[in-house]
DNA sequence: TGTTATAATTAGAATAATTCTAAAACAAAG
DNA sequence: CTTTGTTTTAGAATTATTCTAATTATAACA
């Protein structure tokens, strides 16, 4: 694995945020003044298909980057907050209801959060 | 609600596919052959904000518009076919979780469709 | 050590998707 | 008709991301 490719895995295992590929080249950018966006890139997508890490699709935000460990989104539909939770897995129950094996799942649950709930 | 507005609301909910607003551009194109990107920008964020459809944002693709009534989604990790299914309603189990009320939620599950799963 | 091969990184151009801006066309209300 | 407000247009601008080709670093080995 190459040199960024390490350090980028690290800040986002690091991280709570849920960093754009914008905000971890600003981050590494610190730490290594030399490297370029496209570096960030390159590495990012060589985690996501080493399975390192995931790629989160958030409407109208540019992708995040996430660690690979099984979790669910809780996403403000207001200010657009965006938090770890872990629900109980569904995987069992959703291969029932299917009939067959499931990879993966991605769960986004939109509420309101006592922010913005309480305006 | 405007001229176009209507045009992409009706295709979008009578349409199986889940369309770029690209491809909805060049659909409605064949009927309204003036009209523009920017309109179908413009009205496919207005019947957003008017909660009449909803954008899917999916990894690798860009964004899709979608019907509003309540599914989830199917996506073979391989081909990238995507796919409607009706799972039994996460509701109220996600709420007994969270302790709170959600809005809604957005469920895509990934498997190997059965012509990848084939190879 | 010097030579070759391979991989990683860079700079910057290119592309894709989407939004913005300002003007033009259209519609509705007085 | 005017005025006012909304919708649409053309095209430039912006944002996010990828590509290309050159450069640098790393490793393998004669």
């Amino acid at each position: 694995m190459s040199r960024y490719a390490e350090l980028i895995l690290e800040l986002i295992n690091q991280s709570k945020d849920h960093m754009t590929a914008e905000q971890i080249f600003l981050k590494l950018k610190k730490a290594e003044p030399k490297v370029v966006q496209a570096t960030v890139y390159n590495n990012l997508n060589a985690l996501c298909q080493d399975g390192l890490i995931r790629k989160l699709s958030i409407e109208n935000s540019p992708d995040r980057y996430d660690k690979i460990r099984k979790h669910d989104h809780l996403i403000c539909r207001k200010c657009g907050a965006l938090s770890d939770i872990n629900f109980e897995d569904l995987t069992k129950n959703l291969e029932n209801q299917l009939g067959e094996d499931i990879l993966s799942y991605d769960l986004k649950v939109f509420y309101l959060c006592p922010k913005c709930r309480g305006e």
